[in-house]
DNA sequence: AATTACTTCACCCCTTTGGGTGATTTTGCT
DNA sequence: AGCAAAATCACCCAAAGGGGTGAAGTAATT
């Protein structure tokens, strides 16, 4: 089964290069692109609409790999795993915060191609998970901290429920969370519940 | 530099386990636990704060390792690698729905499992990028397409703005915001402008 | 016991929101 | 040109929201 994943590969050596792109062909990805510098992989990079980007790391060029994930990450949405002589700790400490898919550590085993490729989409990919919002998030935002109470009136409100909803819901009076509510809305510094949903969702 | 990581190896062959271990100890992943099958791993979780989670996936039991993978994200929110013989297509494109961070193929490189560990984390706990929702996503909840303009004042009321800013800015009359909320509310099947604000964030 | 903070509740009054009805203008397509 | 959909606008009225004032009860702390 041919992938349509459009794939750039940058390696400076032109052997190697040939190897992963021989395999990458082999296990049905054939639409690949090389770049053998930092400056061909920049241009290839704004002229097409790449899917999945291999990087070596060192291209012995001024300029890195990990500088090309970087302006990547700047500048493009798009996956990329290295494929790197480098298995020492303080390259890894230095490489994890460009959130590489994968890192492949030369001489590759075949194999790992495809697997990182599928595995490096799919979580890049991934559905973020909505989590609830936690009191301690919220309260770096406010002017004083909220209480257990106002915190429980919070999440309701981010519910999208009514005042009237959330007074049945907690099993007090409308005006219990009225008065919350303005408590509430002069610790965030805001006017309305609409801007105090939309002040908490971009923390 | 010894690492604090709780990690746990799941892996019904003894002596692979060991090697696992032994590679982990090696590396400075001093505090690693074993199970040999899933009930054991079952019961581990539960009683221990894991960092990192190793998995085969083969098992030899009623449940295999990707059951456990499953275990793992409705129950907890640990990272978790494969260590596993399978690279066939067909194991591939189930365990990418498990969002692993690493999958390694047997018989494994040592110089693999700090780097997945290391880089898997990271992944993990990648901050998310707050994005723009498209008008696509939110057609996707609507019960008829929502037109540009409606996006637009989407876009606002998403803001947390009221209906006399959304007015000033996008150069209308108020009572022409007023009607497209009126048709936006029953696309989306809401009764208020924070049912809606929280029906498009859950998305 | 006194004090403070939180929780609960009432009420007043004004503003904003939202459902409804209806109309006109603009835009894009046939 | 004709038509449909979108955009714009007005107005009515009820419901909901929100700022303010004040009070009582509860729990924790000194």
């Amino acid at each position: 089964m041919k992938s349509n994943l459009k794939i750039l590969v940058v390696e400076d050596d032109p052997i190697i290069a040939d190897d992963i792109c021989a395999c990458l062909i082999e296990n049905e990805y054939p639409s690949v692109n090389c770049a053998f510098n930092y400056d061909e992989a920049i241009a290839q990079l704004s002229q097409n609409q790449f899917d999945f980007v291999f990087l070596d790391i060192n291209l012995n060029s001024k300029h890195s790999g990990i500088n090309l994930a970087i302006h990547i990450n700047e500048n493009y949405l798009i996956p990329f795993c290295y494929i790197t002589s480098y298995a020492d700790v303080n390259t890894i400490q230095e490489v994890k915060k460009t959130f590489p898919v994968g890192y492949i550590v030369k001489p590759f085993n075949q194999k790992e191609i495809p697997i990182v490729i599928e595995i490096g989409l799919e979580n890049f990919y991934k559905p973020q998970l909505k989590q609830t919002i936690s009191i301690q998030k919220i309260n770096k935002i406010t002017t004083s901290e909220i209480s257990q109470r106002e915190y429980d009136v919070i999440l309701k409100m981010l519910d999208g429920k009514n005042n009237t909803e959330i007074s049945n819901e907690l099993f007090v009076s409308i005006n219990t969370i009225k008065s919350h509510l303005k408590n509430i809305f002069v610790k965030l510094n805001v006017r309305s519940r609409s801007e105090a949903i939309s002040v908490i969702n971009n923390i």
